[in-house]
DNA sequence: GGCCTTTTGTAACATTTATCACTGTAGCCC
DNA sequence: GGGCTACAGTGATAAATGTTACAAAAGGCC
């Protein structure tokens, strides 16, 4: 697929001066990702930094165990800053990533990161407020885990979910929500039912809708 | 007091370029800041980025009713990226920061910031460094809370504690540990009674010793 | 319809953490 | 020394979360 500036500006509005967004039309690549793959796992190596144009990527990290906790989600005109650093590093990846639906991505090489870093000054600004809104997203996150209760937690990990996917009924199981809260799914099957009773949302097998 | 190229060379080793110690060297101040200062609070604004030179800074996020988490301590030569966004966004602070000991820093004046990042490439590696960094210790701090349990957690924290201050006997008291770990007094005391009991640790009036 | 798998509901119990209510004790100040 | 205050120890109890063990329902597939 060829880029143009046009279909970049569209894609990406406001972000990036014309220079820069030639030089992205050059180097970047598209790509689709389906639901459900994984984008990287923690350990591997991370070989272009990308910028969601549409779709959403969860970002989880694992302790050695299997467990997992849910970061963040990456949406709109996101990037990740885990690959920002990461590739600026030669690390492997601490985190994993995973296309939560279908999504498409804006590839770009990792030596072009650096190279972009002295010569656009909105480049500098992008990735800026990419780490901003990275630290936020973990504050945030840890503000959920350390100062509120599982049934709270619950709530808000919903309605964040509903809107990172810009639905009101969400396709997952108690399973899968347990596995993200790194508990078991008894325990969010009960406080499920529990949110029910309060008027909060309303169960549906293999679905919940969110009413509030 | 003079900044001198040679002093800056000395204090931080191997990070710079020439060119940039120049610069550092006429535009940085070094500030001394006391035991039990705070260096930022909540809500305030960031005017300067400070780079520590010795000593040891503790960053916590608070929530509204007063409770407290330790996320993670700056040390030798590190940066805070927090302050970084904040002065590059212009926001104010989502996090305290409190010098646990008397603390030798260099403060850069934010405008300076954006503009070496156009211009010095080694300003560039020490700024990603930061940001990896103190995303790796939020990434640690997040394991911890998550993954473990209090007792685990408790003994992390007093080594941390330990490394970070580099002696063996700290001097806290149980209150002021609840307090980081966002938990009440008693849990503090009971554990700790429990890790003396296995031989982690001897406990003194106002002192703990550090035995493993 | 009948069988099978996945998902959900729930009771009973265990463990961990939080809270309440004290007591003891060390150090400081007068 | 006596009194005061901050700090520490601890039992009793409550609340939150985790675990075990099963039953029931829902939907796919033959």
């Amino acid at each position: 697929m060829t880029l143009t500036i046009d279909y970049l500006q569209h894609q990406i509005p406001g972000q990036f001066d014309t220079a820069l967004l030639h030089e992205l039309a050059q180097v970047g690549t598209l790509r689709i990702i389906p639901a459900g793959e994984y984008l990287i796992r923690p350990g591997e190596y991370v070989r272009s930094v990308p910028i969601i144009i549409r779709g959403s990527v969860k970002i989880m990290r694992a302790d050695r165990e299997g467990r997992e906790v849910l970061l963040y989600y990456l949406g709109n005109q996101d990037a990740c800053a885990m690959s920002l650093t990461c590739c600026l590093a030669s690390k492997p990846s601490e985190v994993t990533a995973l296309a939560e639906e279908e999504t498409l991505m804006l590839a770009i090489p990792i030596e072009k990161v650096d190279d972009w870093m002295g010569r656009h000054q909105s480049w500098r600004q992008f990735v800026f407020r990419t780490y901003q809104r990275r630290f936020d997203d973990l504050l945030d996150t840890i503000d959920e885990i350390t100062f509120h209760k599982l049934d709270e937690r619950l709530l808000t990990y919903l309605q964040k979910k509903a809107k990172s996917c810009q639905c009101v009924v969400l396709a997952v199981t108690h399973e899968t929500i347990a596995q993200e809260m790194a508990t078991s799914r008894e325990v969010i099957s009960r406080l499920l039912k529990q949110l029910e009773r309060a008027g909060h949302i309303r169960l549906m097998r293999n679905k919940i809708a969110i009413l509030s």
